[in-house]
DNA sequence: CAGTATCCGTCCTGATACTG
DNA sequence: CAGTATCAGGACGGATACTG
């Protein structure tokens, strides 16, 4: 196989991932739930309005989540987890559970290094 | 728990694997082998060598990577992985596996459209 | 409610040149 | 061999204002 091609699977995977808030997002609807797109701005609360859009919108892209749009006043759109955006589940938690150790081994780290300068 | 802190957990752990060229460098480390400096870079044939150092630097500053440097002239140093390291293998194979599918099934998608352009 | 449009800053990356 | 220094370009994210 050639160098390329074993990085290529790496960024593809990683494009689809990443984006601050991409996980997140993916998190969130990986509960199950369809979510419109003002109950995502409140789980999410520091995105802004055009990052949450614009993320959407490259996740229905990649066919990992669903869009549904129901005609009526006042507008109401659903976003789901596709059955392929379900593949990714095993990356996210993964990651998940990686970073909540990476976490708490840095802040063990920290915490030791305070208590260096205190002696 | 919090919705931030559900968020850290992800970027923490994104922050170690994203950059364009740091899954691929974990990908050849986690072969087993320790790289010297430029046999990494004749396996990454586009990365600059400035992009190299960082992406180096700032995994060995998360105890991912271990930097040993022989103290010789010509200069010799030598990447390898860490035990800690290590621990990030099962997220890089499934970003690998799930690359590998996604890439195939945009293959696919892009050749039925093409399909479809010559009907 | 669920978006667009516009503008702007910064961070990341790359190219190039130089060095112990 | 294994880097560092410097500069430049572009993608990315954010703030704000407007709309069907």
């Amino acid at each position: 196989m050639q160098k390329n091609t074993v990085q290529c699977q790496f960024v593809t995977a990683l494009d689809s991932i990443v984006g601050k808030w991409k996980p997140i997002i993916l998190y969130h609807l990986l509960q199950g739930e369809p979510l419109r797109f003002n109950e995502l701005r409140r789980l999410l609360p520091d995105i802004t309005q055009r990052m949450l859009t614009l993320h959407l919108r490259e996740l229905e892209e990649e066919e990992i989540v669903k869009r549904v749009i129901y005609p009526q006043i006042p507008p109401k759109v659903e976003y789901s987890i596709t059955e392929y955006g379900k593949s990714l589940s095993p990356i996210l938690e993964s990651l998940h559970q990686w970073g909540k150790a990476h976490m708490e081994r840095n802040l063990l780290k920290q915490a030791k290094n305070e208590q260096k300068e205190t002696d």
